[in-house]
RNA sequence: GUGGGUGUAGCUCAGUUGGUUAGAGCACCAGAUUGUGGCUCUGGGGGCCGAGGGUUCAAGUCCCUUCACUCACCCCA
């Protein structure tokens, strides 16, 4: 019985890792542009912070999708199911509100959550996110969204369709909740058994249930955009005459809700109709009521996450492709124990000159050596025999033109560092450098 | 947790109404070329046919169980 990765998780192999790196390099540069440090948070939390920040009703909670455990020492710890709660306990832990009103941090790295893996849905995940706190403005949820957009641009995905909708806020909300129970009572018997439960908790989940007769109920429901107050109206028209501004299309959807109980006003959703069910690619919103939650004084803030994964997938559904990961510059080949030594002096040569170099270890022939030099991608394989032992060169092949010339044994590296710095960008470099 | 689909070589997959020793392509190794890669040709290594049980003279094939993967529901990035 051999080992394989636990369900839900996955390998990232060499052929697919510089994808990631991408990826991720392209998220930092854009979080850069925008002004945003990075903040790395431990991958496990106490529970309480994650009970508290998502909010007990919520579905994770409910659902006991959290990896919860206790650690040696009786500490009950959870690996984090989202990304913004732990942020907010760092935020508020070191004080990061003293260095003036705006705080702009962005993250990246996995996420847990025990859940049926599917397409585009695993166990641990890779999310990249920002959070803005500080600001009440609007111009701040539009730029959020406006650096989501940016994000996938540089990616060259361009197959997103951003939802955006309002929930609201403590003043508004109840009210609307009122009405929408009043609303979906009548019918409230023939719902699905989620449904009656979310009309208890959180009757906005029932807008987005799937369940044809829970459907069918609520399709005549009052939309909440009519039914915020006057300062949440006012936010949503300001969010909107921004992402305007900025040349930003969306669609407003009213069923758009969340599934994290700290979600306050602006909430939004990029959709991609390239992964099957799981579509959402970016998604996030307002959380004005979480800082205060977590015990701070009342912070507002406003940020996004994003799931590695699905961006790959959504990459892949429209055909982008990232560079290809830079191959060796240099393969050393030898015949013979004389050579061989000679030869391993040649490599360390290189590598200490800062030439990306590689030897056989499989102690094969020459032909299978040519051979594994071609496939590493090589340009120049660096050949050692007898004669050039005796002569004190090495053979520099050109494995792009096949000439090869014959060349000092001292010189090689100096050779071959001229020449690359004569096809500076011929190769991509796929991630960070 | 609920439902559907799929499990045969490292990968992608054939395998007839059950019938000898389970195949192909790609990949890998070697040779053709005793010091030269890509192209070509020849040869080779590799399989508890997911696992367990059953039916049968005979099971990769039929039946049951189980596990894994996968898609969808739920939920979410």
């Amino acid at each position: 019985m051999r080992f394989q990765a636990p369900r839900g998780t996955h390998d990232v192999l060499p052929g697919v890792s510089f994808q990631w790196r991408f990826v991720e390099k392209k998220f930092r540069e854009v979080c850069r542009r925008f002004g945003y440090g990075e903040i790395r948070t431990p991958t496990f939390e106490d529970t309480g912070l994650l009970l508290r920040g998502i909010g007990e009703s919520s579905e994770i909670v409910v659902d006991k999708q959290m990896y919860t455990f206790d650690d040696p020492g009786g500490d009950s710890l959870t690996l984090r199911p989202e990304g913004t709660a732990p942020t907010v306990r760092a935020f508020l832990e070191h004080s990061l509100y003293a260095q003036g009103p705006i705080t702009k941090v962005c993250y990246v790295g996995p996420i847990f959550r025990y859940e049926r893996p599917q397409s585009g849905r695993l166990r641990e995940h890779h999310q990249c996110g920002i959070e803005l706190f500080g600001a009440t403005d609007p111009a701040a949820d539009a730029e959020v969204i406006q650096l989501g957009v940016t994000y996938l641009r540089s990616l060259g995905i361009t197959g997103e369709e951003i939802h955006l909708n309002s929930v609201g806020c403590p003043l508004c909300r109840p009210a609307y909740l009122q009405r929408l129970r009043d609303f979906i009572t009548p019918s409230l018997d023939r719902m699905c058994g989620n449904c009656k439960r979310r009309y208890e908790v959180n009757p906005l989940r029932i807008l987005d249930c799937k369940v044809e007769e829970c459907r069918k109920a609520s399709a005549e429901a009052p939309p909440i955009l009519e039914a915020l107050c006057e300062e949440c109206g006012d936010h949503f028209r300001g969010c909107r005459d921004t992402l305007d501004l900025y040349g930003i299309e969306y669609v407003l959807d009213s069923r758009l809700v969340r599934g994290l109980d700290y979600y306050t006003k602006t909430a939004f959703e990029f959709l991609h109709a390239g992964l099957g069910a799981q579509s959402a690619v970016l998604s996030g919103g307002r959380y004005d009521g979480l800082v205060e939650e977590c015990g701070g004084s009342g912070t507002p803030g406003v940020g996004f996450g994003s799931g590695v994964e699905r961006l790959l997938l959504a990459m892949e559904a429209e055909n982008r492709t990232t560079p290809q990961p830079e191959s060796l510059t240099a393969f050393v080949i030898t015949l013979g124990e004389a050579a061989r030594k000679v030869g391993l002096t040649v490599l360390n040569e290189l590598r200490a000159g800062g030439v990306a170099a590689d030897i056989d270890y499989a102690g094969r022939s020459m032909k299978a050596q040519m051979k594994e030099a071609n496939r590493t991608g090589a340009k120049y394989a660096v050949i050692l025999g007898e004669d050039e032992v005796n002569q004190g060169v090495v053979t520099l092949k050109n494995l792009r033109t096949s000439e090869q010339e014959s060349v000092q044994r001292q010189e090689v590296c100096a050779t071959i560092l001229t020449s690359q710095s004569g096809d500076r960008g011929v190769n991509n470099e796929p991630g960070d450098s």
